[in-house]
DNA sequence: CTGAAAGCGCTTACAG
DNA sequence: CTGAAAGCGCTTACAG
């Protein structure tokens, strides 16, 4: 930990430049790492540095280079009111993760999407931020679509909305991953398989459904059992109970996220209906919500943690002149437990 | 929405005053408020201003202020991890509300309490922020509680730990509250009162503890009947088995956050115990989690997007100069539902 | 490899 | 009430 004497007025370059002996100019070109520098001069501006516990002042060079070095992290305000989601925090956690290395802070923006206010579209395309990340699972909608024309913006699941160029954004293959936990259920000899969707104006809620469609007509069983869902653990119960009741023969369900999954286990159980035995249940996710239920959740993998790092990555790159992928799409895979 | 050419440079304070026709620094005081302007002067540039779509410099301005216009959101990462709990989400809500009108932007800071990164000390530290926010159950008793000495802060929830001078912080009383909460209880008849309690090593689970004692020792009833949870829904579930298995004779419990009171309440259904009739259950914090489970939770309010919206004004207040009190306590009260 | 100088976009005494 | 000027702390051609 370091010590501060808040009365001090923070050292400035000149200071370090000073008691290294050396002009402003070179202590800066040692501070930026420039190459053209004597050995000599490196060292004792190190020494300096160190010594004054010299930190570069961050309005200064933003003003010479014309960049904040400052990322906005844009929030959906309903999406932090479901924060519950483990997803979202996993994916947030990545991107701070992966900007840990980098001088770049993250800015908290909670936007109401559907009437994003003046005041944040001026901070965002104001000159305020070098680039926006957004987190979302019905992102792009709406005004965020847009954005990545005025700025760098790499979005956490692919954007919906029809914006002219292509928006960077950080996704799995939901379809494929859907279908892979439904064919796990096939595979189990199930054969009355319905499912808890998420919303069907979401992209994740979209591609997960088309997934389980998909593995069943591969399959050649029906896919008239579907109860929709809002990813949070309550509606996951509820929809669990009126698929109950329209289908009380249903033997599995592919439920789109491990929370509404832990949701349909409690109302089973509450039904006095067995897990995995009567119904089977695989959830999607993997988040904390898989392990901590009552019964440890059959799941698909989803690399949040790693989703944000590449967001972060894809930033970084963006920032850096480079031409990164529009898309990166990440592996999935099936975590079998107890539930199906 | 405002539209705006990602190809024209940024207009400078200097283009408004010439489109203004005063001077730089007439143009500065009116975008300052300066009243010592001419109403014409301040007529013509604000026209300007809407004209060319003028936003003035952060950096430049902070250079000249050594005001970084940034506060700092530190969350410690186990927090995020279990932002599960609605409890911070609407905390980070209210903050972001409180801070609104101003021209603060918030900063995410994710923090590993126990050892904390230096450069997440020299960030704080190194003058690239005007003041932070501490969101945590256990703030305190680690790196942060020095943190006061040398910045502005503003906990949420009274911290831990004995630092010399006293720290500002927004929260409710717990003892209170959870007494109140307990009380409740009583007047319902009921006679053998447990309580799934908050980790004793954060404030709020010791307080809670010790009103719900206190309720208890007033009525002459036993406090013998006490299980830990660390705020989350599974762990509410697991001190709820054990409880059950201990003292199958309990007929209600106070359970210090709705989180938790969910995990028990589905503990019980599944063992087949009616609520309330067999076991009445009172939680705390009124978040959202106690609407949306399978029994509307009686339980303690706590405000919690007000108390956000407290730290975002005590921090403004500090910032101004003002010296506001160190201590806001906010009322609770209880919500009388379904489940006692 | 190095330093003197200009300049990034603002604010604020200072003199009028 | 107003403008010319200095200065906030850096970076980067430019000339050597």
């Amino acid at each position: 930990m370091t010590t501060v004497n808040p009365a001090r007025r923070a050292p400035t370059l000149e200071a370090v430049a000073a008691a290294a002996g050396v002009s402003r100019s070179t202590a800066s070109r040692v501070l930026n790492g420039s190459t053209n520098v004597s050995p000599d001069a490196v060292a004792s501006v190190e020494r300096a540095v160190a010594r004054l516990d010299y930190v570069p002042n961050r309005a200064a060079r933003s003003l010479v280079n014309s960049q904040t070095m400052a990322l906005a992290l844009v929030v959906p305000e309903d999406t932090i009111r479901f924060f519950g989601d483990p997803y979202f925090a996993a994916i947030v956690q990545g991107i701070a993760r992966g900007l840990e290395d980098s001088d770049y802070v993250l800015t908290l923006q909670l936007a109401n999407p559907s009437e994003p206010s003046t005041k944040m579209v001026r901070y965002l395309t104001g000159g305020n931020v070098d680039g926006a990340f957004v987190v979302s699972h019905h992102s792009g909608d709406h005004f965020l679509a847009g954005l990545g024309s005025t700025l760098p913006v790499v979005f956490g699941g692919r954007p919906l909305g029809d914006s002219e160029q292509p928006n960077y954004f950080v996704d799995v293959d939901n379809a494929a991953a859907a279908a892979m936990g439904t064919r796990h259920l096939i595979d189990q000899g199930r054969r009355r398989i319905a499912t808890i969707a998420g919303p069907s104006d979401m992209p994740a809620g979209i591609d997960r459904t088309e997934g389980w469609k998909a593995a069943l007509a591969d399959a050649g069983l029906p896919d008239d059992m579907l109860a929709y869902g809002d990813f949070t653990l309550a509606s996951g119960a509820q929809a669990m109970r009126s698929l109950l009741d329209q289908h009380p023969d249903l033997d599995c369900v592919f439920v789109a996220s491990d929370l509404m999954a832990v949701g349909a286990v409690s109302e089973l159980r509450e039904q006095g209906i067995s897990v995995p035995q009567q119904v089977a249940i695989v959830g999607f996710d993997d988040s904390p919500a898989a392990e901590t239920g009552a019964i440890r959740l059959t799941t698909v993998h989803q690399p949040s943690v790693a989703m944000g790092v590449r967001m972060a990555e894809t930033m970084l790159a963006i920032l850096r002149g480079e031409n990164p992928p529009h898309e990166h799409i990440l592996p999935t895979h099936l975590v079998v437990r107890d539930s199906a």
